[in-house]
This record gives structure tokens, sequence and C-alpha cells, in this order.
DNA sequence: AACTACCTCAACCGCGATAGC
DNA sequence: AGCTATCGCGGTTGAGGTAGT
């Protein structure tokens, strides 16, 4: 059982705490927070000890702002995974399920709010795939002006997203997009950090944007750029089929 | 310089799932 | 089967930092 919870300290940990903690996992590994805790002399709880491990003190972990490729993974991952920031995480190395959440309760919800969306609304998710996430791609690749050419064409903005065209008739297809096997977003990703050996035949745009993102290559991040930008030039019922 | 509003992110909480007895 | 301990997840909070006035 966790001890009593006027004998925990809570609130920010010392340096000294955090040595104690990475001293006591060196010796035992993770897992038994309650007793790595005890055997050390440290006054916090397991799942104080956990957290801060899994969030903080873990080796490989990544500080600082999430990158435009980590914003656009964590956009479509949670087009299919929902709130399941542990799941997304998994797919962002050196990232913790609560860098994922921080990001998007601060960045995206922040946004749907500005926009008077519902953060699940149907025009919050197109406002996303046609405007957002072609401009996180640009910001990958300056030098390509066609992403910064359709969302200045489309004109979205925070005032006329109500209004533009076909707003309210991707949904079903985002739908389908959400439901989908698991397993598909990888098909064309030989690994993660470093597909490069991939397929260009892109079936779904969550395919073309994580070869993107796997790719050092500058060639393959254009092709991947024109080819989302071009997207936007498919009709709705070619776009259904991508999702 | 002082104040305020906003932002970031570390940390806590509650709850459900799972393991072990 | 039932109870207890532990783990892991998602939601939320709030302290500290930063930008704006």
């Amino acid at each position: 059982m966790e001890q009593v919870s006027m004998e925990m300290k809570k609130g920010p940990w010392s340096p000294d705490e955090d040595s104690k903690l990475i001293h006591s996992i060196s010796l035992f590994g993770q897992g038994r927070w309650n007793s790595l805790a005890h055997v050390v002399g440290l006054k916090r709880s397991g799942k104080s000890c956990r957290l801060r491990w899994l969030n903080y003190l873990q080796p490989n972990l990544r500080r600082g702002k999430i990158t435009p490729q980590e914003q656009l993974l964590i956009l479509l991952l949670h087009f299919r995974f929902g709130n399941r920031w542990s799941k997304i995480a998994e797919n962002l190395p050196g990232r913790s399920d609560n860098d994922v959440k921080n990001y998007w309760r601060t960045k995206v919800q922040k946004h749907a709010k500005e926009l008077h969306c519902e953060i699940n609304s149907q025009q919050f998710r197109h406002f996303l795939l046609y405007q957002w996430m072609p401009s996180l791609l640009a910001q990958q690749i300056p030098t390509s002006s066609s992403s910064e050419l359709i969302v200045t064409e489309n004109n979205y903005s925070p005032n006329n997203i109500n209004t533009c065209p076909n707003v309210n008739v991707i949904s079903s297809s985002m739908d389908s997009f959400v439901t989908e096997d698991d397993s598909n977003i990888w098909n064309n990703l030989s690994s993660f950090e470093d597909g490069i050996n991939i397929s260009h035949d892109f079936s779904t745009p969550s395919d073309m944007t994580l070869y993107n993102y796997s790719s050092h290559d500058e060639d393959d991040q254009y092709y991947c750029h024109n080819y989302w930008a071009s997207a936007e030039m498919l009709s709705l019922d070619e776009m259904d089929l991508w999702l």
C-alpha cells in the first residue's frame, strides 16, 4: 500500500531527490516504485517516482520545443488514436505522453478555441488537415513555395473557416481513417527513425507525412511536400479514398 | 520599473486495469 | 472469488517564466 500521504513529500523535486531516484533505479531497475523510493530514503510516493522518471529523468528524453515534424505526427496520430497520449508518444522518440498531452492542450485546444470550434468537430479537423498540417510541412522545407501558395489561396483563417466550401463534408472519411487498423499507418515504413528504403507509393496522407518525417533526404522531403500539396487539388471523392 | 495576462510544463489526482495472494 | 497493492493512463492544476502594456 502507498505510505500514509502525510509522510509523503509533494511538489517539485530537488537535485538530491533526483540523484537518489536515479541511483535506486540503477541498482534495482524500473518497477516496484514504492520499494525503490523506500530503499534510498525518498519520501515520495511510488507514483511520484514513476512520473518523475518517465517524464524527466530517464535517458534519451528530448527537451525543448516540439518540432514541426513532431507536431505533424501528433496531429495525424491523434486523428487515429484520439486522446491516447501514451500511444501517440510511443511514436515520438524521446517524448513522453505528458509532452504530447501538454502540446495538445496548450496549442491545439487553444487554436480550436480561437476558431470557435469544438476540438473534435468536422470544421476543426478540416482546418487541421487543410491548413495546419500543410503549413507545418512548409516549415520543414522553407525553400519550397507550394504549400504556402495552397494555404494562401485557400484563404482559411479563424474568421472565415466556417464559411469555407466543403468544410462539413470530410468527416466520414476521417472516421474511417480513425478506425483503420493501427498497423496500416506503418505500411510504407521499414523503420521509424531511419526509414529510407521506402516505396513512394503512399496510400494515405499519414503514410506520406510519416515518411517525410523519417526521411533525411531533401529530395524525398520535397517529394512528400509536393505530394501533400497536390492532394489539395484532388476532389473530395478522391480525398475520401485517401483517408 | 511595475503590473498584468498569457504560456509552459512539471506534478498531482482519480480511476480503471492488472497482478498477486 | 475476493481483496489489496501496484501500475499506467488521461485529466487537471498551479508555479514559474515570459511577453505585452
